[in-house]
RNA sequence: GCCCCAGUAGCUCAGUGGCAGAGCACCACUCUCGUAAAGUGGGGGUCGCAGGUUCAAAUCCUGUCUGGGGCUCCA
């Protein structure tokens, strides 16, 4: 049966016309309806499945008292509201559940009770607290006559039910219960912890990030598409792009093949029918001319129909499928869409590593956990900015205890461990790279999975030395998961630690020539020209403002370096380098300028400024 | 999806039934400047949108859109 459970100030009822033949008539008390005040009603329709009347009177009974508990309601309203399923049971049991149920609820409540089979005019006003309104659904094991086997429900279900034991792995492999944990030194892990735990959490302001993005002329919402879709001014579009590339490099660097999918898939494609069912109404769907498709959530769509139609050899593995979608898109619930933090149109590398056995896996597995941590480094989040967690199943941490020790005993810190019972995704192990905000909020970067699923269900085979077709264990890893989160952590960190800069490689200018009077405009270009053609991000100042201005808004900017450009230096060739967040100034010759910011720049990706190299010639985008 | 809050100039915001405001930014002019904000003047508004109440609505009511937060969710 479902019910639906809604926490009200009042609520009215009246009996208006019967709505079944079969029905018996109503005495003159049950015709006049009924009213409650501060009552929790119970919506309910009974199914097919609830034959066994007095155990599902139990389990309604039990639901009903669990939740009238927790928002205090003294009064109970059963009433029966048969919308709330396609699959009705019969109208006699459905009236011995609600007497039965009512009878029982007696002993606890006051309760009335709607008469059952009639149409009837309501009228009531719901509080708005998060308990006010809850849907459940009850079913009672063997005594179901019609069995939900559609895959959705079934992997809805199996996410209800799947249970979670959490703990505390130390780097010495022993594992804590998170509640007798002693987090004295690891604050961070604490609450992260307890965000990824706890169900209510306090009060939070808005993440710092979200003004830093507009006011740097970074990122910004667009009203004019969904929300989670948002516009990249040139700026923040530069800071993207060189993520992304840097990202690409190492993946290449890896042995990562890079391929393109398209973003849109059949929803009527057989294979990908099944698995799109079991996440309903999360996607972005099309239609075109009489087809609807569905807007890729990630790139195994286009990757594991592509490796389905590869002739595999065992000597070519491990393969390693690597793609960088922009974008992928999650309709994400609009309550939940925040900044640069969570999106509905996201830009994830993805590699996808095809492995011929678990050992294989283990090895992979394990390269691409130090190259993952490697990656969020040079970007610019460090191995003490984030928390790791490892979820997996108790099966596979039972034959491979060395393995997991050794993921946790590499991060060098207490890590988070969540097991499970029973897989119920498609992967038996997974960890996460996490990073906690300023408002204590955890979101996911680097993440990597052991696939066992899905290789069979989209046809991906091997031949394997004995000339026998196998099916490859798949590895999904995003070395630094969605590009617009990686800035997003950039962002909060910076905020976090009062630094408020960006790593000197993602600097949309890396040093700001300032002439000392519009005398020095020209010199001052033909210098930021000399920088730019070195590498070196540099603009020039020439708006018509006084110098302290200009140091003004070159702070305001973030521009982590500059120089004054005037009589002397072009003279004498030395000049004074500022460099923000520190005192004083340094002396250098323009060479030795030069080679400082080169050394700073490494061999990480470069692009030239991304807007006009004259401040004059800049509009203004926020 | 549900609940709560917000939306007024490009930005940050004041204005709570009676002429649409401030600071910054922008434009013009003066100043040509040495490491955190020179001076004077000027332009700029569908008060998110739609409807309603009123002699009169930015202000009150209804709906809606967008953003933020919470719940749920996060393959």
């Amino acid at each position: 049966m479902k019910i639906l459970l809604l926490h009200v100030d009042y609520i009215k009822f009246k009996p208006l016309k019967k709505a079944l033949r079969k029905i018996e008539g109503l005495s003159d008390a049950e015709k006049k309806g009924g009213e409650a005040e501060e009552a929790l009603v119970v919506l309910t329709a009974i199914e097919k499945g609830d034959s066994d009347v007095k155990a599902v009177v139990g389990k309604l009974v039990d639901e009903v008292k669990d939740v009238a508990g927790q928002v205090k309601a003294k009064n109970v309203v059963l009433y029966p509201y048969a919308h709330l399923s396609n699959d009705l049971g019969s109208p006699e049991i459905a009236v011995k559940v609600l007497e039965q149920a009512e009878k029982e609820l007696k002993k606890n409540f006051k309760v009335s009770r709607a008469p059952f089979g009639y149409y009837k005019e309501f009228e009531m006003k719901v509080k708005g607290h998060p308990l006010s309104e809850l849907s459940r659904e009850i079913s009672v094991g063997g005594g179901k006559s019609k069995k939900d086997d559609s895959s959705e429900s079934k992997a809805l279900k199996a996410e209800e039910k799947l249970q979670s034991y959490w703990h505390i792995m130390t780097p010495d492999g022993k594992l804590h219960d998170v509640g007798k944990f002693n987090f004295k030194n690891y604050a961070n892990l604490k609450k992260f912890a307890v965000y990824e735990k706890s169900k209510f959490r306090k009060m939070v302001k808005e993440p710092a990030h979200i003004k830093l993005m507009k006011k740097l002329e970074l990122v910004d919402y667009e009203p004019g598409s969904d929300s989670g879709n948002l516009r990249y001014y040139p700026k923040g579009r530069m800071i993207k792009a060189l993520i992304e590339e840097y990202v690409t490099k190492r993946m290449q660097e890896y042995g990562g093949v890079e391929v393109e999918t398209p973003i849109m898939y059949d929803m009527k494609n057989p294979i990908l029918e099944k698995y799109l069912q079991k996440f309903p109404a999360r996607q972005y769907q099309i239609n075109s001319d009489k087809r609807n498709f569905f807007l890729r959530f990630s790139a195994c769509f286009g990757q594991f129909l592509m490796a389905k139609d590869v002739s595999i050899s065992y000597k070519n593995l491990p393969f390693k499928f690597y793609e960088l979608t922009r974008y992928s898109f999650r309709r994400e619930q609009s309550g939940e869409v925040a900044g640069l933090r969570r999106l509905r149109a996201f830009t994830m590398p993805d590699v996808h590593v095809l492995c011929k056995d678990i050992s294989q896996a283990m090895t992979e597995y394990k390269t691409r956990f130090l190259l993952s941590l490697d990656v969020l480094d040079k970007i610019g989040l460090k191995r003490e900015d984030v928390e790791l967690a490892v979820r997996f199943t108790k099966d596979f941490y039972k034959k491979n205890k060395k393995f997991v020790e050794w993921i946790i005993k590499e991060f060098g810190r207490p890590v988070l461990i969540e097991m499970w019972d029973e897989r119920s995704f498609y992967f038996i192990l997974k960890y996460e790279l996490n990073f906690v905000d300023s408002v204590n909020k955890a979101a996911a970067l680097s993440t990597d999975q052991i696939d066992v699923e899905n290789a069979e269900r989209y046809g991906i085979k091997f031949t394997d030395k004995d000339n026998k077709k196998k099916y490859p264990l798949i590895l999904h890893c995003s070395p630094s998961g969605a590009v617009e989160r990686v800035m997003y952590a950039l962002l909060e960190k910076t905020s976090m630690n009062g630094t408020n800069s960006l790593p000197y490689w993602l600097a949309p200018t890396q040093i700001r020539l300032l002439p000392i009077s519009d005398k020095f405009n020209k010199k001052a270009e033909e210098l930021a020209e000399e920088f730019n053609k070195n590498n070196i991000r540099a603009d020039v100042d020439d708006n018509s403002e006084t110098s302290k201005k200009k140091i003004v808004d070159s702070e305001k900017e973030w521009v982590p370096f500059t120089i004054f450009v005037g009589a002397k230096e072009i003279k004498d060739n030395v000049f004074a380098l500022r460099e923000r967040g520190k005192k004083g100034l340094i002396n250098l010759s323009k060479e030795e300028v030069i080679s400082k910011l080169k050394e700073l720049q490494s061999n990480m990706p470069w692009r030239p400024v991304p807007l006009p190299v004259l401040l004059s010639k800049r509009p203004i985008f926020v």
